[in-house]
DNA sequence: CAGCCGGTTTGATATATGTCAAGATTCATG
DNA sequence: CATGAATCTTGACATATATCAAACCGGCTG
């Protein structure tokens, strides 16, 4: 499958990429120290360098829904690994237009968009309550110089989110409205089956509001969508409650002309 | 300015991040070797450390109008820096849906889209006679865990597209047609300043077509909204040759409701 | 120089999505 | 459990942009 949606690249890497010099069980041990899964899980680090990983990664902390990790402009210190619950990011215009720019999930890193500047190009919010585990980005670029497979997968993390960007370009410059839906629901779905979820059962975390802001629609717009795509038989809705009843349908109708 | 337009980071650093530890002439001579002038102009090289730069950076090679520099699924091998033209980056889906994702000129580099998944996620077209300079990713990565700087300023660049990205995500899912074309104008300006250029006069080297792709578009609205600048006396247009009449009037007409 | 051809402009009309508004449902809170 | 405040759904209507079509223009080629 490649690029299917337009929000094509799982933030999770397949399991084809996976490499593991040592087995994948002791990783995962290792990892769910912090939890740092996105961070080293694909990578070939050995248990040693995912220990040096682990001891520069900051305590958790906790989140309630609502709360903002950073704040646009807020200096740049450190990357986050979502380590429970979900965000959104969102950028702000000075004439009060919003655009959620995406939702980011556990496992998932946030904060790439402040390195350029030193200061965060957007605010990220927590829309549950969750847990995130501190990076601070000097030590993670010092122990990515004395290891080079960390170095690839911080590289190919940054590149993930550039393509991840331009599959939602694809999606806001050419899509209709129910195939911007449909993209994002597959795309949720895909991360949630990544992660050993539900791929066709889950609970969407925001708003048809936020969703619309995402998708470049207004509120009603996506609920009358979802009420389409349920009159269709392609998915159940009530409210918040998602059940995808027709994955190749769903797949099958973007693109498709009307 | 902090992001105006939507389009905001100009791929180019503001002078006022430029740190330079030897003179501002020198570096442009060290750096006109190859005119990496976005990889090394911004970054903390000493003259020795720029030589190695420019030592791991290949020949120069042509593209003539039309041609690919790279295709979508290719082989990654090296990132590109323009020293002279123009290129454009373009995602397909396989219904046939195409979407310019950019437009870059001299001294941006291109291919960050490749790391991800080791196959180039977009095509890049030339769209003008050009020549990019190949850096051999392997080799900028080695040389970058050995000089902190130009590691910190590859994070920068990627880091930049994200910023980018985002913000034409901005414009792609909130602003009208118009607005959208003032703040293509705005950041082509900005581009062409940050180079020496003129500001207020250049030629497009792109097709209405090709704005339209960019900017979620049909060609027909594109010259609608010139027209209609034209007409309202913010510009001047002749098929591609553009003047920006007004540039505190076309900032304004951002934002502004209807 | 003539003629073609891709690109551009402009007009008339269609349509997808936005806007406004009213109810319905869910959620938070006392 | 009751109440009010969000959030969500649905309908009627407005409008921005797409679509279709024709004319125009400029550059190339024979």
């Amino acid at each position: 499958m490649t690029n299917k949606g337009g929000i094509p690249a799982s933030p999770l890497p397949k399991a084809d990429n996976v490499q593991q010099p040592v087995s994948n069980s002791r990783l995962k041990i290792a990892c769910s120290n912090c939890n740092l899964r996105e961070l080293c899980l694909p990578v070939n680090l050995s248990i040693g360098e995912i220990r040096q990983l682990d001891a520069i990664s900051h305590l958790k902390r906790s989140y309630a829904r609502g709360d903002y990790l950073y704040r646009s402009g807020g200096k740049f210190q450190s990357l986050y690994a979502i380590y429970r619950g979900s965000f959104k990011t969102q950028v702000l215009h000075e004439d009060g237009r919003e655009q959620v720019t995406g939702f980011q999930m556990i496992g998932e890193i946030i904060g790439l968009d402040a390195i350029c500047t030193d200061h965060h190009a957007c605010d990220a919010v927590a829309l549950e309550n969750s847990e995130v585990c501190e990076l601070p980005f000097n030590k993670l670029e010092a122990l990515s110089r004395e290891l080079p497979s960390l170095q690839r997968h911080l590289h190919k993390i940054m590149s993930r989110e550039i393509v991840r960007d331009q599959g939602i370009m694809l999606l806001l410059g050419s899509m209709r409205a129910e195939e911007r839906l449909a993209v994002f629901l597959l795309n949720l779905s895909q991360r949630f089956a990544v992660r050993g979820l539900s791929p066709t059962q889950f609970q969407l975390r925001m708003s048809r509001q936020e969703i619309g802001s995402y998708l470049g629609l207004k509120l009603e717009t996506v609920s009358r969508a979802f009420s389409q795509f349920q009159s269709s038989g392609l998915i159940s809705v009530n409210t918040r409650s998602i059940e995808l009843i027709d994955l190749p349908g769903l797949r099958a109708f973007i693109g498709k002309q009307h």
